[in-house]
DNA sequence: GGTTTATATTACCATATTAGAATATAGTAG
DNA sequence: CTACTATATTCTAATATGGTAATATAAACC
């Protein structure tokens, strides 16, 4: 019961939505996400918390940067299920329409210093 | 995306998720659920109401009973899906086990006075 | 070592959520 | 109409949530 509330309660904000969205379509730093998002970059480290506490996404370190992705949602039916559907959900809304057309554009050597 | 967000908050608590799961068996009107629940009659409106809201329960009147039931899930493919997927999940839970093993105890002859 | 940079954590504030107590509403019976 | 009953709504308090600013951490480079 727990579990599963967590992962609904991870799928209950729209940033957090956004961000899930996002990792469908490539592996996203957190500047980058910060940058399609416009929320402070410790906004991402939560909600990115937020979202692997429930099993949704992992990341893997590459020197300063932290690269985050969608996991295969092994840890439980609800995240196969709704990470699976989620391919397909949601994709007429307009924000999540804007946000994706400008992803191609958010590239973390045009975001960060080094 | 609202739709979406509403759905998931629904889900987000776990005395929501008890009454998808006891009405996954019967219709049942507010006194049982509150009886199965054990929290205030208040609290039970309020969360059939964000249930509703969301798409999940609907409700038949009955003179002074409100019966209510899960929807067929067609506002929404978020609510087909989860209803759907509700059937199977949470099952093994504690706390859902012993109120669905109740389930059948509580009838509105013995809560209701008339 | 010290500096820089990307990310995480902490501290704090505003808003949202959830609960119960009190009250209102609607339907039934007399 | 009045009295009663099941449910809904309002009000208020406690807790949870989501945001930013400030700070801490960790990795890379000098």
């Amino acid at each position: 019961m727990k579990a599963f509330i967590k992962v609904m309660k991870a799928l209950s904000d729209p940033n957090r939505v956004k961000i899930i969205k996002m990792l469908q379509h490539k592996i996203m730093c957190v500047c980058e996400i910060q940058k399609a998002l416009r929320v402070s970059q410790p906004a991402v480290s939560k909600h990115l918390k937020l979202l692997e506490d429930a099993g949704l996404v992992s990341f893997q370190k590459d020197g300063l940067w932290v690269n985050y992705h969608l996991t295969d949602g092994s840890s439980s039916p609800y995240v196969a299920s709704l990470l699976g559907n989620l391919k397909y959900w949601i994709e007429d809304n307009k924000e999540i329409a804007d946000i994706l057309e400008q992803l191609p554009s958010i590239r973390r050597e045009n975001i960060c210093k080094k």
